[in-house]
DNA sequence: TTTTGAGTTGTTCGA
DNA sequence: GTCGAACAACTCAAA
């Protein structure tokens, strides 16, 4: 009887599952669920205590999927390189499977720990798991990667077939005669961690009622409704799936099978839910271009997508920038997203684009900086997401946006949070004040401040910056590089 | 090789 | 308040 262990790393899920389920396959039910907490993930420069908690909460729920079907979660913590290969002998494995991972961090561990397996005489096998479509899978005509999102994505519709998303069922698993040694799984504050807001609750069980009732049509604010009141921040009009995409609680392939289906099913499906559908499925293609951007130029982790862009010279305002991580800017849509970020280890995706604009071209600080932070705090921070969209943001990645297209902080209020219900939500020193002034309360008269049980300069802080200005000084920063 | 069409999510200005 | 045009030019992808 053989034995091989599945690594599981982003992808803490039974259903629907490449390697786990192959794993399982070939070694007739015997397959060794194994994760590690790998110190060097736990600790760089994007650690997240935030993320760090919700993957500690990920854990205890594979781990009780897992004895609910007889197995068991073995946990080890430590450096994958030296913990696999000797783990491996330790049970004499005949195979390590796992999926595959695609930042330049994983890809360099991955090939050095299957280069040890094979040198060892064991299998080691990687899976596509974690997208739909990966590396080179979607090409362009000439036979390059693309880097422009709506070719890419045309394409990806194009040659997609029912089997890139067929899905498989948990297999039946087996008991070894006796389970190695596992670490238990750490509580937070083991680890250090003291996050103190509330997480989604955890696991594929929560993350699949998440996905049925995101797509649940009877309701109104399912998916009907989708391509509409996904730009409100103030509503509840997104998937929310992204922390369970993150560390693979759903997997993609469930996602897209069920959206598809959706539209499918019922010839009667009115036009605004296939229309919502589609922009659904077109922010899941988002995820696997950026996961593409990433594999093929991984540069962009340390700097700009267009190299050109290295040489803007940001003035990097310190004292601004902690503003804006405070959420103490002036401008209340800014503010709110800043402190729902704080507040929940997640941020509306209309407000992060609205943040990132801000931070680069009203604060005029490296989006780095931004994207640091953001990944720091998000329980859904994924690296190439996260890059591509900070990047695209500053204009200096794929796709970029003409530079002159800055959004106004106001103007991006009042029209994607026009009642300010966003804002009054996470900016309570606001909550009094009238719709008309509520993304500018800097312009209310002392005895409107009054009425409305704020004042600006004390209560909350007056326009630390001014757009119009600064507009002009970031175009004159990008033009600089231009030239 | 050359040409052509198009590019996530905007803003501002003037009629 | 609403509408259309200008913004500035460049790169990518496909024909």
């Amino acid at each position: 009887m053989i034995r091989i262990l599945h690594w599981f790393r982003r992808d803490l899920r039974l259903n629907d599952n490449a390697a786990f389920s192959a794993a399982a396959h070939d070694s007739a039910g015997m397959v060794l669920p194994l994760f590690i907490l790998d110190d060097a993930l736990l600790q760089g420069r994007f650690a997240s205590a935030a993320r760090s908690t919700w993957l500690l909460a990920g854990l205890r729920a594979l781990d009780a999927e897992l004895r609910a079907r007889g197995s068991r979660l073995i946990v080890r913590r430590g450096d994958p390189q030296q913990i696999l290969p000797a783990l491996a002998a330790e049970l004499d494995a005949a195979g390590v499977y796992w999926n595959r991972d695609y930042t330049p961090y994983a890809i360099k561990r991955d090939s050095t720990i299957k280069a040890q397996l094979k040198a060892d005489g064991r299998s080691a096998r990687s899976f596509k798991d974690g997208v739909i479509f990966e590396m080179d899978d979607v090409l362009s005509g000439g036979g390059t990667a693309y880097t422009v999102y709506t070719p890419y994505a045309r394409t990806w519709r194009k040659q997609l077939t029912p089997a890139d998303y067929a899905l498989q069922t948990v297999p039946e698993l087996g008991a070894p005669a006796q389970w190695p040694a596992s670490d238990p799984i750490p509580e937070p504050s083991e680890l250090g961690l003291d996050v103190t807001h509330p997480l989604p609750a955890a696991g594929e069980q929560a993350a699949l009622a998440s996905l049925a009732q995101f797509l649940d049509l009877r309701r109104n604010q399912g998916i009907a409704d989708y391509a509409e009141q996904r730009n409100l921040p103030g509503s509840p009009g997104t998937s929310r799936l992204s922390p369970y995409l993150r560390l693979g609680m759903l997997g993609i392939r469930t996602c897209l099978r069920a959206a598809l289906e959706r539209a499918d099913a019922n010839p009667q499906t009115p036009q605004n839910t296939r229309d919502s559908i589609d922009t659904w499925v077109s922010e899941l293609i988002w995820r696997d271009f950026y996961v593409q951007v990433l594999y093929h130029h991984p540069h962009v982790l340390s700097g700009a997508f267009r190299q050109e862009y290295d040489r803007l010279d940001w003035p990097n305002d310190e004292g601004l920038f902690a503003a804006w991580q405070a959420g103490r800017t002036g401008y209340p849509i800014v503010d709110a997203a800043m402190r729902q970020l704080r507040r929940e280890g997640w941020m509306h995706n209309r407000a992060r684009m609205i943040v990132a604009s801000f931070l680069t071209k009203d604060l005029l600080v490296d989006w780095r900086w931004g994207e640091r932070h953001f990944m720091q705090l998000l329980i859904d921070g994924d690296p190439a997401a996260n890059n591509g969209g900070w990047q695209w943001a500053a204009g200096t990645g794929t796709d970029a946006q003409p530079y002159f297209r800055i959004f106004n902080p106001v103007s991006q209020g009042k029209k994607f949070d026009p009642e300010g219900a966003y804002v009054r939500r996470y900016v309570p020193e606001l909550a009094n004040v009238p719709n008309k002034f509520i993304h500018e309360p800097h312009t209310m008269a002392p005895a409107e401040q009054i009425r409305a049980d704020v004042q600006v300069g004390r209560d909350y802080p007056a326009p630390i910056v001014d757009h119009k200005q600064q507009r002009e000084r970031a175009l004159a920063l990008y033009a600089r590089v231009k030239k």
